[in-house]
DNA sequence: CGGGGCCTTGATGCTGTTCAAATAGAGTGG
DNA sequence: CCACTCTATTTGAACAGCATCAAGGCCCCG
């Protein structure tokens, strides 16, 4: 499903000039899991998901990423994730250390904010998996993205499969609550992308959150 | 449970000697959650353990943390996460910034690497949450341990509602899958707290890592 | 010796998975 | 614009695994 990624590095960028800038089509790998972890990535424009294959094959969806966001942090010297644009994008490739850029300093705070910002949502999407039941998990999971897209109408960037890796469920299950939601009046899609919340208060109860 | 803590600024550490020394008994509350992230906590000796209590009452265990760990490293201004000792602890108390203390970046250093590991165990974590099996998780949780504390025969700093809040499940389905790798011969438990890998390989199998 | 945690074990029910099939949508070429 | 294909999503039915409820055992400590 991902394929390599044309390695075009042509345009500059307003932020960091002297940054690679490199584009990514829909379904292309940014970065591998288990590939050296030396550079970070910042998304100038599309989405992108991270995910973890685990030996049994399955996957685990770490998250997912808009315009401006910085992907590819970690603790290790490798990267534990894979990132993969779910969009056509374009990225930044910054070396994480040892560049000899003038704003090598502001590339350092950058990624220390990033950091901070992914510990942030990390905990939060813990806190999502541990929740009891996949109605917790799904309503979360829907506000939480409403949240971070502040709009009437909020447009997913991943299909059913990714929301299930995401949450540890399957795209039956997500189906399935998701029909249930709807049917009760708690949100409407419009289509399998587009929802819309129509009660935020009765699902944030049931998100118990 | 857990009871306000006897606040006996006393001793001074070899570490950080001007940091105030704090004792806490096991079951104390070393801070709370929601409560002002403006310090953190160094773990001079003793364990403890973060956790998070979901609207309708259920408890995530964040988590566990030993001699020479910094707790309550948290990206937003309040605590997400509680922590409680595990067992009687002395911890030192450092203001996050703003300290005027001669060796200020030296703390802030420490942060830096305490942040970043908090990341990699929380990666780590949520990965063994989204383990599909109760003895995926459990298997992972057992492994994980004997890492951490390598030695032949581990001990246990938490009880089993503890390992339950940590992966998601119940006590009694803790119970059972140890029970269960117990017979099969993959780990022997010594008594509820004391075990000891047997087949190393086969457990690492079966936790699908 | 008795009380109270904590842990284990048993029986039953429910939630989410699995397997299967129908439906809807998007893209392609006529 | 329509027919066709391929994929994503939804829905259905049966099953499995974990939770729940309940009881009994173990161990520490008074």
């Amino acid at each position: 499903m991902t394929t390599v990624a044309g390695m075009d590095v042509a345009a500059r960028s307003p932020v960091w000039p002297w940054a690679a800038r490199l584009h990514f089509r829909q379904g292309e790998a940014i970065f591998a899991q288990d590939e050296a972890a030396d550079m970070v990535y910042r998304l100038v424009h599309g989405v992108a998901r991270t995910s973890h294959i685990l030996p049994d094959g399955r996957r685990q969806v770490g998250d997912f990423y808009f315009e401006g966001d910085l992907i590819g942090i970690e603790a290790e010297a490798r990267h534990r994730f894979s990132a993969e644009a779910l969009a056509d994008s374009e990225v930044l490739v910054l070396r994480r250390e040892g560049s000899a850029a003038y704003d090598a300093r502001m590339v350092e705070r950058a990624i220390w904010r990033a950091t901070t910002e992914e510990l942030r949502r990390v905990q939060a999407h813990l806190l999502l998996l541990g929740r009891a039941t996949a109605s917790q998990k799904v309503a979360g999971f829907l506000l939480q993205f409403a949240e971070r897209l502040r709009s009437q109408v909020v447009v997913l960037p991943m299909n059913r499969q990714d929301m299930a890796d995401y949450l540890g469920l399957t795209v039956e299950t997500i189906s399935r609550v998701l029909s249930r939601l709807q049917s009760e009046g708690l949100v409407e899609f419009l289509d399998a992308r587009r929802y819309r919340i129509l009660r935020p208060r009765r699902l944030s109860e049931l998100a118990a959150d």
